[in-house]
DNA sequence: AACCAAAGTTGTACTCAGTTCACCTTGTGC
DNA sequence: GCACAAGGTGAACTGAGTACAACTTTGGTT
């Protein structure tokens, strides 16, 4: 499947490897137990792995959930690469940030289910896709020479966009309705809110 | 100040006492040393106070700069209160955010040293003012009836206005252009980003 | 004034995340 | 086969957050 396929020798190999095993441990006993209640020695162990090497490839316990592995970086960086120059920012954001979830479906539901049942994840907002948020950040940025403030809030409401659709989310639903959802919050906000003057409800009680 | 000024007995008035004081050491421990280098047991000490009794004011280090006390919370719930049901939610959002922020400048510009200075604190995105964002979200739903999505996302788009606003600021300008940067976010927000045809740049390199 | 229950404070002891470092083990290039 | 570097490991440490039993203070009762 992947494009370059003998380069990389044994050490190589044995790494990704090692580093699948400890996701793998890890979300299977997440899904069973809840994040909270599984602690890195046991993600360790069951990994067949010393906890210092666990945190040789995660940075913290909630990385092994979010963090991207090299094959999603280079997916996603094709993404960014793929949007012509003069694409106006705000449609190449929908058009990059609908591809990449399209392109994770299943990997979205797991995320989704592990964060629904673990307090500390939930409560420390980190949303949708996280560490490609500063990467974005910076594509937009050197993409748009627009005013600052303009560029910056594109992406925060870009970013709303995202987390109202995962708020509103069923994940029992499948993936489907949450890119209905995003495809709408996109028009919408796109649209903006300022309030129509003529539709003025008086509803009461 | 305060409204009702005697029915308080010793007991509330030294609980409240104890816990300036605890919020003062830690500021000022923060702003001379960092977050990041300042630990629980050394705020306790200087506010002489256990360790144990900090926790029991605040659940967590990071409480100690972000959550509100009493007084800021009842300003807070006053604001909501103050905006007329049928005022539409984009525009009451704008108000109640606005006249909080304008409430608390100094406040303002202390958080947001500390937060300029932390690691940890700045990865966590814990933003503008966060423990309030529950409240306002369930303002929203309960004085709006509109679509789901269409209340979340007008509250996201808020909150990407203050985030930008934050992110742009230069805290040594005091808190004016902070208060202009967010009045001209929700502007550009609420008029939406929809690209407009005519005005097409092409300008290369 | 003496007494008491409830509220508030404290020290101790614990769990767990994350860091550091010196020491092994193993793949790779020679 | 050998040397060296990349990677894995165990041990020991710091600091956040929790649990709890013991102590002190407050405010009301007799």
């Amino acid at each position: 499947m992947t494009v370059g396929e003998q380069p990389i020798g044994l050490r190589e190999r044995k790494k990704l490897e090692t580093r699948r095993a400890i996701r793998a441990a890890a979300l299977e006993l997440f899904e069973r137990e809840g994040f909270d209640e599984v602690s890195v020695d046991r993600i360790a162990a069951a990994a067949n792995v010393s906890r210092t090497t666990f945190f040789n490839f995660f940075p913290t316990k909630e990385a092994v959930v979010f963090d991207a592995d090299s094959e999603q970086v280079a997916q996603w960086q094709a993404l960014l690469a793929s949007r012509p120059a003069d694409e106006p920012l705000w449609t190449a954001l929908q058009k990059v940030l609908l591809a990449y979830l399209e392109g994770f479906r299943e990997h979205l539901v797991a995320k989704q289910r592990i964060k629904a049942a673990s307090r500390t994840l939930g409560a420390s907002s980190r949303d949708a896709n996280d560490r490609f948020w500063a990467e974005l950040t910076e594509w937009a940025a050197r993409r748009d020479d627009g005013d600052p403030l303009t560029v910056s809030l594109q992406l925060g409401v870009a970013q709303a966009v995202l987390n109202s659709a995962f708020a509103l989310w069923d994940v029992d639903d499948g993936a489907e309705p949450l890119l209905r959802l995003i495809r709408r919050g996109f028009a919408e906000a796109g649209a903006g809110f300022r309030p129509a003057p003529s539709r003025r409800r008086t509803r009461r009680t």
